[in-house]
DNA sequence: CGACTCATGTAATATGTTACATGATTAA
DNA sequence: TTAATCATGTAACATATTACATGAGTCG
Protein backbone atom coordinates (compact mmCIF):
# COMPACT_ATOMS: atom_id res chain seq x y z
CA UNK A 1 0.00 0.00 0.00
CA UNK A 2 1.46 2.92 -1.36
CA UNK A 3 1.11 6.81 -0.67
CA UNK A 4 -0.06 7.04 -4.02
CA UNK A 5 -3.38 4.88 -3.40
CA UNK A 6 -4.22 6.81 -0.61
CA UNK A 7 -4.44 9.79 -3.04
CA UNK A 8 -6.05 7.88 -5.36
CA UNK A 9 -8.56 7.61 -2.44
CA UNK A 10 -8.58 10.86 -1.51
CA UNK A 11 -9.02 12.13 -5.48
CA UNK A 12 -12.08 9.76 -5.38
CA UNK A 13 -13.68 11.48 -3.01
CA UNK A 14 -13.08 15.13 -4.57
CA UNK A 15 -10.80 17.09 -7.06
CA UNK A 16 -8.29 18.69 -4.83
CA UNK A 17 -5.29 20.22 -5.07
CA UNK A 18 -1.86 19.33 -3.72
CA UNK A 19 -2.33 21.19 -1.05
CA UNK A 20 -5.49 19.98 -0.23
CA UNK A 21 -4.12 16.68 -0.13
CA UNK A 22 -1.36 17.19 2.74
CA UNK A 23 -4.59 18.75 4.84
CA UNK A 24 -6.78 15.72 4.65
CA UNK A 25 -4.10 13.74 4.99
CA UNK A 26 -2.79 15.49 8.43
CA UNK A 27 -6.70 15.16 9.76
CA UNK A 28 -7.34 11.25 8.60
CA UNK A 29 -4.90 9.13 11.31
CA UNK A 30 -6.20 6.14 9.26
CA UNK A 31 -3.92 7.31 6.67
CA UNK A 32 -0.31 6.01 7.64
CA UNK A 33 1.43 9.31 6.22
CA UNK A 34 2.66 12.12 7.61
CA UNK A 35 1.12 14.10 4.60
CA UNK A 36 4.59 16.23 3.85
CA UNK A 37 4.80 18.21 0.30
CA UNK A 38 8.21 16.02 -0.79
CA UNK A 39 5.30 12.66 -1.16
CA UNK A 40 2.62 14.23 -2.03
CA UNK A 41 3.30 16.24 -5.44
CA UNK A 42 5.80 13.53 -6.21
CA UNK A 43 3.00 11.28 -6.35
CA UNK A 44 0.94 13.78 -8.45
CA UNK A 45 3.39 14.18 -10.94
CA UNK A 46 3.81 10.40 -11.25
CA UNK A 47 0.39 9.25 -11.10
CA UNK A 48 -0.29 12.08 -13.76
CA UNK A 49 2.50 10.45 -15.62
CA UNK A 50 0.87 7.01 -15.59
CA UNK A 51 -2.42 8.74 -16.94
CA UNK A 52 -4.67 8.35 -13.51
CA UNK A 53 -4.84 11.93 -12.82
CA UNK A 54 -5.05 15.18 -14.75
CA UNK A 55 -4.41 18.08 -13.38
CA UNK A 56 -5.23 21.34 -14.41
CA UNK A 57 -4.08 24.35 -13.01
CA UNK A 58 -6.80 27.10 -11.36
CA UNK A 59 -5.82 30.83 -11.79
CA UNK A 60 -7.80 32.77 -9.23
CA UNK A 61 -7.53 36.72 -8.51
CA UNK A 62 -7.76 37.31 -4.88
CA UNK A 63 -5.37 34.06 -4.02
CA UNK A 64 -2.65 31.84 -4.91
CA UNK A 65 -3.12 29.88 -8.00
CA UNK A 66 -3.92 26.20 -7.80
CA UNK A 67 -3.23 22.65 -9.69
CA UNK A 68 -6.72 20.66 -8.99
CA UNK A 69 -5.77 17.06 -10.05
CA UNK A 70 -8.76 14.95 -11.15
CA UNK A 71 -9.08 10.92 -11.30
CA UNK A 72 -9.39 9.98 -14.85
CA UNK A 73 -11.07 6.84 -15.93
CA UNK A 74 -8.16 5.04 -15.47
CA UNK A 75 -7.76 6.41 -12.32
CA UNK A 76 -11.33 5.46 -11.46
CA UNK A 77 -10.66 1.78 -12.06
CA UNK A 78 -7.21 1.55 -10.18
CA UNK A 79 -9.03 3.10 -7.33
CA UNK A 80 -11.72 0.44 -7.15
CA UNK A 81 -9.24 -2.58 -7.60
CA UNK A 82 -7.67 -0.94 -4.58
CA UNK A 83 -11.43 -1.58 -2.75
CA UNK A 84 -10.73 -5.58 -3.55
CA UNK A 85 -7.39 -5.97 -2.96
CA UNK A 86 -6.45 -8.86 -0.47
CA UNK A 87 -6.22 -7.22 2.58
CA UNK A 88 -2.76 -6.43 4.78
CA UNK A 89 -2.61 -7.33 8.32
CA UNK A 90 -2.23 -4.15 10.60
CA UNK A 91 1.07 -3.22 12.02
CA UNK A 92 1.35 -2.29 15.47
CA UNK A 93 4.93 -0.24 16.16
CA UNK A 94 5.25 0.19 19.97
CA UNK A 95 8.93 1.59 20.62
CA UNK A 96 7.73 1.49 24.08
CA UNK A 97 7.09 -2.56 24.28
CA UNK A 98 11.30 -2.66 23.56
CA UNK A 99 11.70 -0.04 26.36
CA UNK A 100 9.93 -2.38 29.29
CA UNK A 101 11.75 -5.23 27.73
CA UNK A 102 15.07 -3.31 28.35
CA UNK A 103 14.15 -1.91 31.72
CA UNK A 104 14.43 -4.97 34.27
CA UNK A 105 17.55 -2.88 35.69
CA UNK A 106 14.99 -0.23 37.20
CA UNK A 107 13.75 0.29 40.59
CA UNK A 108 9.87 -0.87 41.03
CA UNK A 109 9.30 3.31 41.34
CA UNK A 110 10.91 4.10 38.28
CA UNK A 111 8.97 1.30 36.54
CA UNK A 112 5.73 2.56 37.49
CA UNK A 113 6.45 5.70 36.33
CA UNK A 114 6.97 5.43 32.91
CA UNK A 115 4.32 3.23 32.93
CA UNK A 116 2.52 6.61 33.94
CA UNK A 117 4.13 8.45 31.71
CA UNK A 118 3.53 6.05 28.69
CA UNK A 119 -0.49 5.81 30.15
CA UNK A 120 -0.28 9.86 29.61
CA UNK A 121 0.94 9.85 26.14
CA UNK A 122 -1.84 7.20 25.36
CA UNK A 123 -5.05 9.05 26.98
CA UNK A 124 -3.86 12.20 25.07
CA UNK A 125 -3.89 10.17 21.65
CA UNK A 126 -6.91 8.91 22.54
CA UNK A 127 -8.58 12.24 23.64
CA UNK A 128 -7.14 13.51 20.06
CA UNK A 129 -8.64 10.65 18.22
CA UNK A 130 -12.41 11.38 20.14
CA UNK A 131 -12.10 15.09 18.84
CA UNK A 132 -11.84 13.66 15.24
CA UNK A 133 -14.37 11.17 15.49
CA UNK A 134 -16.77 13.73 17.48
CA UNK A 135 -16.03 16.36 14.67
CA UNK A 136 -16.73 14.18 11.94
CA UNK A 137 -19.98 12.82 13.23
CA UNK A 138 -21.51 16.32 13.52
CA UNK A 139 -19.49 18.04 10.54
CA UNK A 140 -19.84 15.79 7.23
CA UNK A 141 -16.08 15.85 7.78
CA UNK A 142 -14.45 15.72 3.78
CA UNK A 143 -17.97 17.74 2.91
CA UNK A 144 -16.55 21.31 3.07
CA UNK A 145 -15.77 21.72 -0.21
CA UNK A 146 -18.37 24.58 -2.09
CA UNK A 147 -18.41 21.91 -4.98
CA UNK A 148 -21.85 20.39 -4.12
CA UNK A 149 -22.19 17.67 -7.03
CA UNK A 150 -24.73 15.76 -6.57
CA UNK A 151 -23.48 12.04 -5.57
CA UNK A 152 -23.51 9.41 -8.20
CA UNK A 153 -23.66 6.22 -7.31
CA UNK A 154 -23.34 5.50 -3.82
CA UNK A 155 -26.38 6.30 -0.81
CA UNK A 156 -23.76 8.46 1.16
CA UNK A 157 -24.95 7.04 4.28
CA UNK A 158 -22.99 3.75 3.73
CA UNK A 159 -19.61 6.09 3.23
CA UNK A 160 -20.81 7.56 6.89
CA UNK A 161 -21.37 4.66 8.73
CA UNK A 162 -17.61 3.23 7.20
CA UNK A 163 -15.93 6.28 8.28
CA UNK A 164 -17.68 5.69 11.50
CA UNK A 165 -16.31 2.02 11.79
CA UNK A 166 -13.02 3.00 10.90
CA UNK A 167 -12.61 5.60 13.32
CA UNK A 168 -14.01 3.59 15.86
CA UNK A 169 -11.46 1.08 15.19
CA UNK A 170 -8.84 3.52 16.22
CA UNK A 171 -10.18 4.29 19.52
CA UNK A 172 -11.07 0.67 20.49
CA UNK A 173 -7.35 0.29 19.84
CA UNK A 174 -6.41 3.01 21.99
CA UNK A 175 -8.55 1.39 24.25
CA UNK A 176 -7.58 -1.76 24.52
CA UNK A 177 -4.11 0.00 24.86
CA UNK A 178 -5.15 1.64 28.28
CA UNK A 179 -6.88 -1.34 29.71
CA UNK A 180 -3.56 -3.63 29.17
CA UNK A 181 -1.31 -0.57 30.95
CA UNK A 182 -3.81 -1.34 34.09
CA UNK A 183 -2.92 -5.00 33.95
CA UNK A 184 0.53 -4.00 34.07
CA UNK A 185 0.41 -1.94 36.88
CA UNK A 186 -0.81 -4.43 38.64
CA UNK A 187 1.25 -6.88 37.66
CA UNK A 188 3.88 -4.72 38.78
CA UNK A 189 2.31 -3.70 41.76
CA UNK A 190 1.86 -7.58 42.99
CA UNK A 191 5.62 -9.12 42.53
CA UNK A 192 6.26 -12.30 42.40
CA UNK A 193 3.04 -13.91 43.50
CA UNK A 194 2.45 -15.36 40.00
CA UNK A 195 3.71 -19.50 40.64
CA UNK A 196 0.61 -20.58 41.87
CA UNK A 197 -2.66 -19.24 39.85
CA UNK B 1 13.67 5.35 18.93
CA UNK B 2 16.05 4.00 16.38
CA UNK B 3 17.26 0.79 15.64
CA UNK B 4 20.62 1.43 17.74
CA UNK B 5 18.83 1.20 20.77
CA UNK B 6 17.27 -2.15 19.79
CA UNK B 7 20.93 -3.09 19.05
CA UNK B 8 22.15 -1.65 22.03
CA UNK B 9 18.98 -3.55 24.24
CA UNK B 10 20.23 -6.90 22.14
CA UNK B 11 23.48 -6.52 23.39
CA UNK B 12 22.95 -5.66 26.71
CA UNK B 13 21.12 -8.64 26.99
CA UNK B 14 24.54 -10.65 25.50
CA UNK B 15 27.17 -9.97 23.28
CA UNK B 16 26.41 -11.20 19.98
CA UNK B 17 27.37 -10.83 16.59
CA UNK B 18 25.45 -9.20 13.97
CA UNK B 19 23.86 -12.49 12.69
CA UNK B 20 22.37 -13.24 16.36
CA UNK B 21 21.01 -9.61 16.06
CA UNK B 22 19.38 -9.99 13.26
CA UNK B 23 17.92 -13.68 14.25
CA UNK B 24 17.24 -12.15 17.41
CA UNK B 25 15.44 -9.07 15.39
CA UNK B 26 12.87 -11.10 13.03
CA UNK B 27 11.70 -13.08 16.53
CA UNK B 28 11.01 -10.33 18.76
CA UNK B 29 7.70 -8.75 17.20
CA UNK B 30 8.16 -5.56 19.79
CA UNK B 31 10.53 -4.67 18.08
CA UNK B 32 9.35 -3.06 14.87
CA UNK B 33 12.53 -3.51 12.22
CA UNK B 34 12.70 -6.57 10.46
CA UNK B 35 16.06 -7.04 10.83
CA UNK B 36 17.80 -6.99 7.57
CA UNK B 37 21.54 -6.86 6.86
CA UNK B 38 21.97 -3.91 5.52
CA UNK B 39 21.31 -2.07 8.67
CA UNK B 40 22.39 -3.99 11.24
CA UNK B 41 25.84 -4.08 10.06
CA UNK B 42 25.40 -0.54 9.52
CA UNK B 43 24.47 0.38 13.10
CA UNK B 44 27.17 -1.52 14.82
CA UNK B 45 29.68 -0.01 12.79
CA UNK B 46 28.34 3.07 14.08
CA UNK B 47 28.02 1.96 17.44
CA UNK B 48 31.52 1.13 17.24
CA UNK B 49 32.80 4.31 15.86
CA UNK B 50 30.63 6.02 18.97
CA UNK B 51 32.58 3.59 21.38
CA UNK B 52 29.26 2.30 22.55
CA UNK B 53 30.10 -1.29 21.41
CA UNK B 54 33.60 -2.98 21.00
CA UNK B 55 33.49 -5.70 18.49
CA UNK B 56 36.15 -8.85 18.31
CA UNK B 57 36.64 -11.36 15.90
CA UNK B 58 36.18 -14.84 16.80
CA UNK B 59 38.22 -17.38 14.45
CA UNK B 60 36.47 -20.76 15.11
CA UNK B 61 37.73 -24.22 13.60
CA UNK B 62 35.20 -26.25 12.44
CA UNK B 63 32.55 -23.05 11.73
CA UNK B 64 32.97 -19.27 9.82
CA UNK B 65 34.50 -16.46 12.13
CA UNK B 66 32.42 -14.29 13.45
CA UNK B 67 32.68 -10.83 15.11
CA UNK B 68 31.46 -10.58 18.84
CA UNK B 69 30.06 -7.20 19.74
CA UNK B 70 30.00 -6.26 23.75
CA UNK B 71 28.56 -3.10 25.55
CA UNK B 72 31.33 -0.58 26.62
CA UNK B 73 30.80 1.05 29.54
CA UNK B 74 29.78 3.92 27.61
CA UNK B 75 27.14 1.84 25.33
CA UNK B 76 26.21 0.32 29.34
CA UNK B 77 25.26 4.05 30.12
CA UNK B 78 22.96 4.66 26.94
CA UNK B 79 21.19 1.71 27.59
CA UNK B 80 20.13 2.36 30.95
CA UNK B 81 19.24 6.39 29.88
CA UNK B 82 16.89 4.59 27.14
CA UNK B 83 15.26 3.14 29.81
CA UNK B 84 13.86 6.05 31.64
CA UNK B 85 13.73 8.27 28.58
CA UNK B 86 9.99 9.53 27.81
CA UNK B 87 8.20 7.03 26.20
CA UNK B 88 6.56 7.34 22.42
CA UNK B 89 2.96 6.97 22.03
CA UNK B 90 1.91 3.66 19.94
CA UNK B 91 1.47 3.76 16.38
CA UNK B 92 -1.21 1.66 14.40
CA UNK B 93 -0.49 1.19 10.93
CA UNK B 94 -3.58 0.19 9.45
CA UNK B 95 -4.07 -0.11 5.22
CA UNK B 96 -6.95 -1.91 5.43
CA UNK B 97 -8.56 1.26 7.25
CA UNK B 98 -7.75 3.43 4.31
CA UNK B 99 -9.39 0.42 2.14
CA UNK B 100 -12.54 0.28 3.99
CA UNK B 101 -12.55 4.27 4.18
CA UNK B 102 -13.00 3.68 -0.27
CA UNK B 103 -14.97 1.03 -0.10
CA UNK B 104 -18.23 2.56 -0.04
CA UNK B 105 -18.67 1.72 -4.27
CA UNK B 106 -18.62 -2.13 -3.06
CA UNK B 107 -21.71 -4.15 -2.83
CA UNK B 108 -22.51 -5.85 0.51
CA UNK B 109 -21.58 -9.21 -0.22
CA UNK B 110 -18.08 -7.85 -1.74
CA UNK B 111 -17.52 -6.20 1.85
CA UNK B 112 -18.23 -8.67 3.90
CA UNK B 113 -15.74 -10.91 1.67
CA UNK B 114 -13.19 -8.17 2.24
CA UNK B 115 -13.98 -8.14 6.27
CA UNK B 116 -13.25 -12.26 6.16
CA UNK B 117 -10.09 -12.06 4.50
CA UNK B 118 -9.09 -9.22 6.65
CA UNK B 119 -9.96 -11.35 9.49
CA UNK B 120 -7.86 -14.69 8.11
CA UNK B 121 -5.34 -12.27 7.97
CA UNK B 122 -5.38 -10.76 11.86
CA UNK B 123 -6.27 -14.57 13.24
CA UNK B 124 -2.88 -15.86 11.25
CA UNK B 125 -1.43 -12.97 13.20
CA UNK B 126 -2.83 -13.90 16.40
CA UNK B 127 -1.82 -17.80 15.92
CA UNK B 128 1.75 -16.85 15.26
CA UNK B 129 2.06 -14.33 17.96
CA UNK B 130 0.89 -16.93 20.32
CA UNK B 131 2.95 -19.40 19.35
CA UNK B 132 6.27 -16.98 20.09
CA UNK B 133 4.49 -16.25 23.59
CA UNK B 134 4.02 -20.05 24.43
CA UNK B 135 7.87 -21.16 23.27
CA UNK B 136 9.28 -18.02 25.25
CA UNK B 137 7.38 -18.94 28.64
CA UNK B 138 8.02 -23.04 28.18
CA UNK B 139 11.82 -22.25 27.63
CA UNK B 140 13.20 -19.27 28.43
CA UNK B 141 13.68 -17.15 25.38
CA UNK B 142 16.76 -15.27 24.77
CA UNK B 143 18.23 -18.15 26.78
CA UNK B 144 19.33 -20.64 24.33
CA UNK B 145 23.44 -19.34 24.26
CA UNK B 146 26.02 -21.48 25.64
CA UNK B 147 27.66 -18.91 27.72
CA UNK B 148 25.65 -19.55 30.77
CA UNK B 149 26.72 -16.30 32.65
CA UNK B 150 25.81 -15.78 36.17
CA UNK B 151 23.33 -12.93 35.91
CA UNK B 152 24.79 -9.72 37.76
CA UNK B 153 21.88 -7.54 38.80
CA UNK B 154 18.59 -8.56 38.65
CA UNK B 155 16.53 -11.69 39.44
CA UNK B 156 15.72 -12.74 36.18
CA UNK B 157 11.98 -12.98 37.13
CA UNK B 158 11.63 -9.32 36.57
CA UNK B 159 12.73 -9.49 33.49
CA UNK B 160 10.55 -12.25 32.62
CA UNK B 161 7.82 -10.62 34.01
CA UNK B 162 8.13 -8.00 32.21
CA UNK B 163 8.69 -10.13 28.45
CA UNK B 164 5.46 -12.13 29.58
CA UNK B 165 3.71 -8.78 29.76
CA UNK B 166 5.12 -7.40 26.07
CA UNK B 167 3.87 -10.09 24.56
CA UNK B 168 0.63 -10.11 26.25
CA UNK B 169 0.11 -6.38 24.88
CA UNK B 170 0.85 -7.43 21.32
CA UNK B 171 -1.57 -9.97 21.95
CA UNK B 172 -4.32 -8.35 23.11
CA UNK B 173 -4.14 -5.99 20.58
CA UNK B 174 -4.51 -8.20 17.94
CA UNK B 175 -7.75 -9.47 19.95
CA UNK B 176 -8.73 -6.13 19.93
CA UNK B 177 -8.69 -5.94 16.39
CA UNK B 178 -10.56 -9.38 16.11
CA UNK B 179 -13.45 -7.69 18.12
CA UNK B 180 -13.61 -5.16 15.99
CA UNK B 181 -14.13 -7.01 12.91
CA UNK B 182 -17.48 -8.40 14.46
CA UNK B 183 -18.25 -5.30 14.86
CA UNK B 184 -17.75 -4.22 12.13
CA UNK B 185 -19.53 -7.34 10.47
CA UNK B 186 -23.04 -6.58 12.40
CA UNK B 187 -22.99 -3.38 11.76
CA UNK B 188 -22.16 -4.25 7.96
CA UNK B 189 -25.63 -7.09 7.94
CA UNK B 190 -28.32 -4.80 9.74
CA UNK B 191 -27.49 -1.75 7.10
CA UNK B 192 -29.24 2.01 7.95
CA UNK B 193 -30.96 0.86 11.27
CA UNK B 194 -28.94 3.31 13.14
CA UNK B 195 -31.06 6.64 13.88
CA UNK B 196 -33.35 5.47 16.51
CA UNK B 197 -30.98 3.73 18.60
C1' DC C 1 4.54 45.11 10.66
C1' DG C 2 4.55 40.31 11.97
C1' DA C 3 2.55 35.97 12.14
C1' DC C 4 -0.40 32.73 9.99
C1' DT C 5 -2.66 30.27 6.23
C1' DC C 6 -2.70 29.16 1.34
C1' DA C 7 0.01 27.20 -2.31
C1' DT C 8 3.85 24.81 -5.00
C1' DG C 9 7.88 23.01 -5.17
C1' DT C 10 13.20 21.27 -4.12
C1' DA C 11 17.40 19.59 -1.37
C1' DA C 12 19.47 17.06 1.92
C1' DT C 13 19.16 13.45 4.81
C1' DA C 14 17.41 9.34 7.23
C1' DT C 15 15.43 4.99 7.17
C1' DG C 16 14.05 0.68 5.21
C1' DT C 17 13.72 -3.25 1.75
C1' DT C 18 15.37 -6.52 -1.77
C1' DA C 19 18.72 -8.41 -3.99
C1' DC C 20 23.42 -9.54 -4.76
C1' DA C 21 28.18 -11.51 -3.61
C1' DT C 22 30.98 -14.70 -1.10
C1' DG C 23 32.24 -18.62 1.43
C1' DA C 24 32.10 -22.34 5.04
C1' DT C 25 29.50 -26.14 7.39
C1' DT C 26 25.64 -29.36 8.01
C1' DA C 27 21.92 -32.44 6.90
C1' DA C 28 18.97 -34.90 3.41
C1' DT D 1 25.09 -32.95 -4.63
C1' DT D 2 21.93 -29.96 -3.36
C1' DA D 3 19.58 -27.29 -0.12
C1' DA D 4 19.69 -25.03 4.34
C1' DT D 5 21.93 -22.61 7.96
C1' DC D 6 25.74 -19.78 9.56
C1' DA D 7 28.18 -15.56 8.73
C1' DT D 8 29.61 -10.85 6.86
C1' DG D 9 29.07 -7.50 4.00
C1' DT D 10 27.56 -4.18 -0.33
C1' DA D 11 24.54 -2.03 -4.09
C1' DA D 12 20.47 -0.34 -5.73
C1' DC D 13 16.34 1.21 -4.80
C1' DA D 14 12.11 2.74 -2.24
C1' DT D 15 10.13 5.38 1.21
C1' DA D 16 9.90 9.13 4.61
C1' DT D 17 11.26 13.31 7.33
C1' DT D 18 13.02 17.99 7.92
C1' DA D 19 14.24 21.95 6.26
C1' DC D 20 14.62 25.33 2.73
C1' DA D 21 12.86 28.68 -0.96
C1' DT D 22 9.35 31.56 -2.82
C1' DG D 23 5.31 34.30 -3.08
C1' DA D 24 0.42 36.03 -2.26
C1' DG D 25 -3.34 37.10 0.97
C1' DT D 26 -5.47 37.66 5.63
C1' DC D 27 -5.81 38.93 10.44
C1' DG D 28 -4.38 41.32 14.59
Amino acid sequence: MSIKLAVLSILGRKPSSGYDIKKTMQRSPYMPWSGNNNQIYKALVELSDDGLVSGETLHREGSPSKKVYTLTAEGRNELNDLASRPPEPPEFKKPFLLQLASADALSDGELLALVDAYENEVRLQLAYHEGLMRRMESRGDEHEGEEEEAEEETPGDRRALLLKLVYENLVSSIESELEWTERLRSALKKPERREHE
